[in-house]
DNA sequence: CGCTGATGTATTAGCGCTGTTATATTAGCG
DNA sequence: CGCTAATATAACAGCGCTAATACATCAGCG
């Protein structure tokens, strides 16, 4: 037996790759999974720095730069100094503007696969989250542990 | 707005760090979680060969031969040439089995946290999960993003 | 009897994902 | 000039995986 939430983990890991599998399909190319949010953002805000992209994907500044310098290596992505020479703009290359359609559609059918899923079981995945985590805020799972924690003797 | 199990894997996240605090407020030390199941799991076996355990744990091999490594760095775990010397007996030292009665009274406890949360909330976490799995196995996520994607002409 | 090739086991190199901290660089600003 | 802000990069942490390699074993064959 695994910990408690290997299978919740399990899940996850399955299906990152059928995403994958569905990109796969679609022939493309050097595109990981990570790249399709920044380049979805970038598409509907023009060029960001990457503060603010950090930012707007909730990830430190760290990991979007490195992100971003993958991007740079396909060739999703260009790096311009911006007017403050302190910040690069990033922009969408051409191929990378092409990109977004498809990372679109499949982000909206990504979506709509899951409130399926969710409408189909008794227990919704989404709602489950939602709750655990409110559940969580009131007594932390560190607490509820401690709590529940017997140990034996020796 | 990150992808549609990005709060998912938060919460995984999280609960994984608090796991670590409970094991830091025991001062335990050099023990990361991926030690746990290891070694709980050979304090109820005995002795295993790498193989053995990486199937009772339903890791890769070589993932497991990677956490033996580290344990034996750690002192937790022995590895001495089996009968067939193909194989490498891997079993606990004084320090490894010392550890284990904690490791489990954690266990028993995250499980029994788990299930207060389960019943806690309207959604089942737990519930939740297999049921998806199961859903999963009627149709995959990659037919079910299929069957929704639409994509945009051009 | 000894070699050969198939199989099983373990290790290791390299990669994927996630993230962090620390440091260097450069620029803006008072 | 010195402080602050933004970026980039290196090194490291965690989790895992596959594929290649090294080695042992064993069956079969000449």
């Amino acid at each position: 037996m695994p910990d408690p939430w290997a299978s919740l983990h399990q899940l996850l890991t399955d299906l990152d790759a059928e995403i994958e599998e569905v990109y796969a399909a679609r022939g493309i190319q050097g595109v990981r999974p990570r790249f399709a949010y920044p380049l979805i953002r970038l598409a509907h805000t023009g060029p960001l720095t990457i503060r603010e992209l950090a930012r707007s994907l909730r990830r430190s500044h760290s990991a979007i730069s490195q992100t971003v310098a993958a991007l740079r290596t396909e060739g999703l992505v260009t790096s311009e100094p911006g007017p403050d020479a302190r910040t690069r703009r990033i922009d969408l290359t051409e191929r990378g503007r092409a990109l977004v359609p498809f990372l679109e559609a499949e982000w909206r059918a990504t979506h709509a696969a899951v409130a399926e899923l969710d409408a189909e079981v008794p227990h919704a995945l989404t709602a489950a989250v939602g709750e655990v985590r409110r559940a969580l805020e009131r007594r932390s799972m560190r607490q509820r542990i401690g709590d529940h924690l017997v140990e034996p003797p020796g």
